[in-house]
DNA sequence: AAGTCACTCAACCGCAGGACG
DNA sequence: GCGTCCTGCGGTTGAGTGACT
C-alpha cells in the first residue's frame, strides 16, 4: 500500500499562480513565517496543495530571489560546480545567492548545456567529445570509425542531431546507439568529475565559454593535452594518465590497436581553485600521480586510494558541497 | 495571416530522508 | 523498530511565446 497523496488532488487548483494567490501567500508568510506548508493553504485561504505553495514561495516569492538574467560570473560558477559535483542543483544554487535550484537547473538545461555541446564539449563529462568517443572506442574494441563525423556534427549543428536532441551527451549517445552500458567506466569518478579527484581537471575554461570562442580541444585528435592560458610555462604540469587504469581494470575489456590515434594519454592540468588554497600539497599529489601511472593496480583500488589521500589533504572538500 | 516549430521556465511528480510520536 | 508526516531534491512536463516558413 503506497503513501497517500499529500492532498486531495481532485480538489486543488493546479497550474500557474495568479497575483491574488501570490498575495495570499505573501500576506500569510509576512505574519506567520514559513513552516508546515501542509497547513498554509487552508490558513491562507488557498485552494492549492501545500507542496505547490512551498514551491511557489521558494522558487518565486522569496524576497531574496533575483529575477534578472544570469551573469557571466554566475554561469561560470554553474559550469565549474557542475563539472565537480554534477547535477546537484540545490548545492550549486547555494553558491549563487538569490538563485534557486530550479533556476540553475533550467538555465543549465536550456543554455549552458547547449553551449557546451556546440563547442564540442560533452556536458556530462565536461570533456571534449572527440576524447569521450575515443575513450569509448578504446574500451569497445576500436570500431567506432564514425566518431569524427559525429564530432563534427556535434560541434556544428547539435540541434540537428536527433540522437543528441534526445540524449544530450556523448556518453548517453554511446549508450543509446550501442546498447552497451559500461557501468564501471560510466560511473568512474575520473570521468564523472568527482570532488575527491577534482585536482585533476580539464581546463576547458569557462572564460572561453563566456567569450563565445571555441575551446582548445581538437575534434580530430584523441590525445588531449589542454593547458590553462595563464599557466606559468616554466612550471611543471602535473599529469594523470587515467587511461592506464582503464587498461588495467579487469572489468573493462582490453583492446588491440590502442596505439597511435586511439591512445588516450590525457594530460590533466592543475585546477586553479585548488592552487589558491592547497598549492603545495596538490602539486605534490599531482606530481606523484603524474609520474607513475602504474598499470599494476586496479583502477578501482587506485581511485579509492586517491580518495583517501585527497580527503586527508583537502578536508574542505567534504564541507564545500555537503557530503 | 496562419500554421508550425523551437525554446523557455514555472510548475508538477515521485522518491528519499529526517523528525516525531 | 515502525508508521506517519513533512520537507527537500532532481527529473520531467506543458503552457506560453517568439521565430520561422
Amino acid at each position: 500500500m503506497g503513501r497517500p497523496p499529500c492532498c486531495d488532488k481532485s480538489n486543488v487548483k493546479k497550474g500557474l499562480w495568479t497575483a491574488e494567490e501570490d498575495a495570499k501567500i505573501l500576506a500569510y508568510v509576512a505574519i506567520h513565517g514559513v513552516g508546515n506548508w501542509s497547513l498554509i493553504p487552508k490558513k491562507a485561504g488557498l485552494n492549492r496543495c501545500g507542496k505547490s505553495c512551498r514551491l511557489r514561495w521558494t522558487n518565486y516569492l522569496r524576497p531574496d530571489l533575483k529575477h534578472d538574467s544570469f551573469s557571466p560570473q554566475e554561469e561560470e560558477l554553474i559550469i565549474h560546480c557542475h563539472r565537480i559535483i554534477g547535477s546537484r542543483w540545490s548545492s550549486i544554487a547555494q553558491k549563487l545567492p538569490g538563485r534557486t535550484d530550479n533556476d540553475v537547473k533550467n538555465h543549465w538545461n536550456t543554455k549552458l548545456k547547449k553551449r557546451l555541446m556546440k563547442m564540442g564539449i560533452d556536458p556530462v563529462t565536461h570533456k571534449p567529445v572527440s576524447q569521450v568517443l575515443s575513450e569509448f572506442r578504446n574500451i569497445s574494441g576500436g570500431h567506432g570509425n564514425s566518431s569524427e563525423t559525429f564530432v563534427r556534427n556535434f560541434k556544428t549543428e547539435p540541434s540537428n542531431n536527433s540522437i543528441l536532441t534526445q540524449s544530450n551527451s556523448a556518453w548517453e549517445m554511446i549508450r543509446n546507439t550501442t546498447g552497451h552500458h559500461h557501468e564501471s567506466y560510466y560511473n568512474s569518478p575520473m570521468i564523472f568529475t568527482n570532488p575527491t579527484s577534482s585536482p585533476f581537471h580539464f581546463s576547458n575554461d569557462s572564460v572561453h565559454l563566456l567569450n563565445g570562442t571555441t575551446s582548445s580541444c581538437s575534434s580530430s585528435s584523441s590525445s588531449a593535452s589542454i593547458t590553462q592560458p595563464n599557466q606559468d610555462p616554466q612550471a611543471p604540469v602535473p599529469t594523470f594518465c587515467w587511461s592506464d587504469y582503464l587498461l588495467s581494470d579487469p572489468v573493462i575489456p582490453q583492446t588491440q590497436g590502442v596505439g597511435s590515434s586511439a591512445t588516450s594519454s590525457i594530460t590533466f592540468t592543475h585546477n586553479e581553485n585548488f592552487n589558491s588554497q592547497t598549492d603545495s600539497n596538490s602539486q605534490k599529489t599531482a606530481s606523484n600521480s603524474s609520474g607513475t601511472c602504474h598499470s599494476t593496480s586496479s583502477f578501482v583500488d587506485e581511485i579509492l586510494d586517491k580518495d583517501q589521500e585527497m580527503l586527508s589533504q583537502f578536508p574542505q572538500l567534504l564541507t564545500d558541497f555537503d557530503y
